[in-house]
DNA sequence: GTGTGTGAAGGGTTTCACAGCA
DNA sequence: TGCTGTGAAACCCTTCACACAC
């Protein structure tokens, strides 16, 4: 069986659920090192997210065996190795696009920074905002992106625009070199192969409560609905 | 077979992901109704949406037979039907906990208001804010959250608190009787059965744009990542 | 002919249950 | 004994393909 320690891209493909989930549980290492916690088990790793032992453990597998029978994680080294696998040993410079609400509350948002997404580029296409600061960077006219964008080798893109506007300005940031977006517009965008998006779609969430709400009993989100530990 | 009309309560479990689909097509069908578009095909639908007719049909299915054979769906009809099955019919009075930055971002936040959810009590716990006002809501303390909560009749509530209150500040809703939440907070909340819980968490989206960047080829999210149109 | 509605097939993800090792 | 790592089973969701209605 191919055993592929840690950095993987080869083997099998892996779901996005266990990406998110590796997400989870890279916080939750963090949690236990604060906590002075030198090892934990895919039981407490899985109940403090909501989720089973064995998701836990089939999760890690794939990207390697960082556990010792019997005993456990070492938390410091699962930390490590997850970080490692999702990208997250090194930071990322972002673009953000679009300053108004939502795109200036972001800007602010801690744990990007904290976890390593640098914000190096506000753009928008008001003029009345250009020249403006949100913390210490200006905000610049989204005219501009392909330079700026390809100046400073930004891959990775915040865009909170209005619906309207989403999908033009998507295109001219894939064209500019952008090769993920994370896009909080209330509509779905389209990319080309190669690129990848990830639709931050509010209403749809909220739409998701409403049902939940309207056809009791009928569905349960998997998510968080466990009981409260 | 049993074939339900739209209200939808018995019958199969509907999936997380169906449902999620049918407020995108909820929301095509209004693009379509504004451009006087009076019949449409499961394959424009899915086609608006980078997903396939046959998975348009499904979702719908469950729900009952809206279209015409050989003809399609006529628009208002479906949004109408969709409306119902999502609970849209109607409005929803919504709570807003934490007025920080992504709190107040969300208050200001045009497109719950356009699909019915209002905000009608912004919660802080912080007393600088008391009294001041987003819009034409008054802050008030979160401590009186189960009187007001209760007096309102608030069902949903959208919590943005920073990571280590969310937890609590979540118990304290539920406790007033809130039955569903969209946490904003960066961590995964739990809550009892019977109450509904979706995590927008920001973090572990830009993160699984790590991921996707750092394995390139290894593994594509499934949303949005269709040839551009 | 056209496009829906739907069983059945296919593919993917989660859960199970136990082998294996400290 | 305790807990991980993992094939196999179970489950769920999507896709296929075609009968059926217009």
């Amino acid at each position: 069986m191919p055993r592929h320690t840690s950095q993987s891209h080869d083997g099998p493909k892996i779901s996005d659920a266990t990406v998110k989930r590796l997400s989870k549980y890279y916080r939750t290492l963090q949690n236990a090192i604060s906590a002075e916690k030198t090892t934990i088990s895919s039981e407490e790793i899985a109940r403090l997210n909501g989720l089973t032992a064995a998701q836990v453990r089939k999760d890690l597998s794939f990207f390697g065996a960082f556990g010792r029978r019997g005993l456990g994680y070492n938390a410091v080294d699962l930390h490590r190795n997850i970080g490692q696998i999702l990208g997250l040993h090194r930071t990322w410079n972002v673009c953000l696009v679009g300053a108004g609400n939502i795109g200036t509350a972001l800007a602010h948002f801690r744990q990007f920074a904290e976890q390593g997404f640098l914000f190096k580029l506000i753009l928008d296409s008001d003029p009345a905002k250009w020249g403006t600061k949100i913390g210490d960077l200006e905000i610049q006219d989204f005219e501009r992106c392909d330079d700026l964008v390809k100046r400073e080798k930004i891959k990775i893109a915040v865009v909170a625009v209005p619906g309207l506007a989403a999908q033009k300005a998507v295109d001219r940031l894939v064209a500019a070199g952008i090769k993920a977006i994370l896009n909080f517009a209330p509509v779905t965008i389209l990319v080309p192969p190669g690129v990848y998006v990830r639709n931050e779609n509010m209403v749809i969430e909220i739409e998701a409560l409403s049902y939940a709400l309207t056809s009791k009993g009928g569905h349960r989100p998997r998510t968080g609905t466990l009981p409260v530990v």
